[in-house]
DNA sequence: AGTGATATTATGTCTGCACATAATCCGAGC
DNA sequence: GCTCGGATTATGTGCAGACATAATATCACT
């Protein structure tokens, strides 16, 4: 019996599938199971471990372990840096800076981003292309008083991936949702206004302060998949 | 030193965010790690693979260790049926049955369900409510032939629960995007035909066979969020 | 019956050791 | 200089045993 720890998930996977062990059943302990598989503990609690990560599963101490009941699926989705994401799709990236200059937010901006009304922000509007054509309208609200100085010129390095390069790795929050095209992003992205976008909004903090605030606006026909 | 693995991976982090181990550099090896924490090579061994699965570090055997040189940031998203969606906000669900019917799908939902052109398929188009108002259009195609017979009276059990709770665990892929509504869309909404609408597309299989395909079509001021 | 201390139990984590595996390094041979 | 193949090495995984932790179960006592 060739029973490796990913053998051990394959096989209680299958069980719960066939519905030998159904939505909310207790199954065996760790150590009945290790019996049976004739391994060690460690490697059956490997097995069930990935599997309640992965929602599949829900252990308790002394409780023992059970099916979930609802699973609530968890889809895990790569947020990659725009370029490596145009370049994936086997085209060719660029970008245009449109306009960076020091303004102070407007305060719902101000206030997702936690900071006091009247703080003086930078903001950076680019386009990005994939093959010569508009691929995601970019705007983005950078806190200078917690950046590496000076700034780069943003025409040249694009602040996407400046700030992966540059700001140490943070903790942050990822919104999607669709809006109809405004003006300004009708405008560049060549589209009527009102068209339906894929909006990404972003933003990211250090342990403390807020480091930037991201809108993307995509070009209509994009989407976000993932496997499960 | 109370040095658990949480420790461990905690303090490996912090010297990645204070760029003592800079993007791309190559940390020491798990046993120098053990040695210098006092610690099993197990314990440091669980803490950087748990920063690997993370996005954070990049590990090869033999190469060694390295900090991952542009952080492709993993969201996990949860995807919870629609009744506990709704219920989260703190809202009533509801859901009115509009249709349900068999028949054969176009040809663009049969190939992306991988089956011949001509299968007969369920077809089921349900209309979500939160608090009484729309809140989501549902439209599945169920592939009879995998499911579990007697289908249950979709206008008393949502199609969407009773999948989850009468189908085994199985894979799958998720897509979202953003359309204009259509002229049903728009109709069953109660929104104006071209409004963006956030859509999402699940497609679930069994081991071979395709159970469902289903088009989620979500009232505007939708939003799907996570934290990373 | 109710309540609180205690025993029990399943999972969580750690150790120390071993071998497997993959990738790199490096030198022999051409 | 080049290639091929074996030595080296860091990570991946496994095992047996131990203690920690959290939650339940039980029982004595009020």
């Amino acid at each position: 019996m060739i029973a490796g720890w990913e053998d051990i998930r394959a096989e209680v996977l299958r069980r719960i599938r066939v519905r030998d062990w159904p939505p909310g059943a207790l199954i065996p302990t760790e150590e009945a199971l290790a019996g049976e598989f004739g391994c060690a503990r460690a490697t059956v609690n490997r097995a069930l471990r990935d599997l309640a990560e992965a929602g599949v599963l829900e252990r308790r101490r002394k409780a023992g372990t059970r099916v979930a009941m609802l699973p609530v699926r968890k889809a895990t989705l790569d947020i990659p840096v725009i370029r490596q994401e145009v370049e994936a799709r086997g085209q060719a990236h660029a970008f245009r800076l449109l306009s960076a200059r020091e303004e102070v937010p407007p305060v719902p901006v101000a206030s997702r981003m936690g900071l006091a009304p009247g703080a003086r922000l930078w903001w950076v509007e680019t386009l990005h292309l994939a093959d010569g054509r508009p691929f995601v309208h970019e705007t983005r609200w950078l806190n200078p008083a917690v950046l590496p100085q000076p700034l780069p010129d943003f025409g040249k390095v694009s602040a996407n991936e400046w700030l992966v390069a540059h700001v140490s790795y943070t903790t942050g929050d990822i919104a999607f949702s669709a809006e109809g095209a405004d003006g300004r992003e009708a405008d560049v992205l060549g589209v009527a206004p009102g068209t339906a976008l894929f909006i990404t909004e972003r933003s990211t903090w250090t342990a403390e302060a807020p480091i930037t605030f991201v809108r993307l606006a995509h070009a209509p026909g994009y989407r976000v998949q993932t496997m499960v």
